[in-house]
DNA sequence: TAATAAAACGAACGGTCGTGCTGTCAATTC
DNA sequence: GAATTGACAGCACGACCGTTCGTTTTATTA
């Protein structure tokens, strides 16, 4: 990896735990360029303009997401025990992940439905394909056995992200100390009215 | 009304579309000003301060959410009536408000939830009270016998305000034309659930 | 209608924003 | 070790930020 590579990374890193904090738009340049030690010009020149920087922190989060949340789930036998674990990875991967400001795709969500260009398209790509990995664990379960028959895989898959929502506000917002074992009891509720 | 109060009310229902789209932090004063027609410092000086803008748009939020979701809702038989009308009426408040931005609420929370200040305290509060309505009303419905007695009805509110977040999200990011039908599936579901 | 109070304006403040351009220094390649 | 490429700094740009000030216009009251 050559000396730009490893410096763009380390940008990266730092850039999405402040964009966790205070939003990519809200996120400065010149703010983080400090942070990391570098020139204003020289960190911009890395990246060639706001939104691309904006697109990169959001593949930077994608990928450390499926490196916490998905792939350790895969390692799970197919069917309950692996969306139980998907489930549950998803709670506390912003932790996991040393981004301090909570769940970057849902604060992108919020600041990018209104507006249009890279950033959004790449975020709504994301989030997609979330949903469809989510709905194919479920798909999975209902194959094995340990969902009846009769669910849709589609919606119980918004259901699932529902509950995390409303947990991640509960938590984040509100600072509820109930919040992640409501969320853990919603998921196993959720299962037992499917089974 | 005098004419000051007359121009602030006029201030704030721009102010608040127009942090609907841009969020709370994103508005400008400046740009808000030309929208109004009025100047920079003429209209800054109603409000003395950005923060203190910011909160009055959250009250005029609440205001508004209060008219168009609760008010109503109260008009109908407690019970499972009166639940059904809050949910339903919150899926289309902000169209129902002249909102073009989507639910103010949620933006905020995800913008304020890592700052401190006036803004985040106002928004927390309101946050806990709309969930105490929703409490409420699920507490009641129980009573009637809508719902059976082993229902938790704080984990109820929150299961809720879940289908209401993905709704949001599925809508507003990914313009997802099931996402009013899925919402209304998921809470006739968890209703007939817990019977 | 005259006196008083409220509302709005215009200009300016120090800062910060994203983005260019030019030069220099360091790393990679031959 | 020289040549070439790439990484980064320094400086400046025009625009806009929230905020303050003194003044002028407009609305309210006596």
């Amino acid at each position: 990896m050559g000396k730009g590579e490893q410096t763009r990374d380390s940008i990266l890193d730092t850039a999405l735990d402040q964009a966790s904090l205070v939003g990519l738009e809200g996120l400065s340049i010149g703010d983080l360029a400090k942070k990391t030690g570098l020139s204003k010009s020289g960190l911009f020149a890395h990246f060639g303009s706001k939104e691309a920087l904006q697109v990169e922190i959001l593949r930077t989060a994608v990928w450390r997401f499926a490196k916490i949340v998905v792939a350790p789930a895969q390692r799970q036998a197919k069917g309950i025990d692996r969306l139980r674990a998907l489930f549950e990875n998803l709670l506390d991967w912003t932790e996991m992940g040393g981004i301090r400001g909570g769940c970057i795709f849902l604060a992108a969500a919020v600041e990018l439905d209104d507006r249009e260009g890279l950033a959004r398209e790449f975020l709504v790509e994301s989030q997609l394909n979330w949903l469809r990995t989510l709905t194919k664990a479920v798909l999975r379960t209902v194959r094995e056995g340990d969902l009846g028959a009769g669910v849709n895989s589609q919606d119980f898959a918004h259901e699932i992200h529902g509950i995390y929502l409303a947990y991640h506000q509960a938590k984040r917002l509100l600072h509820d100390p109930g919040a992640k074992g409501r969320a853990l009891r919603a998921f196993e509720t959720l299962i037992a009215n499917n089974r």
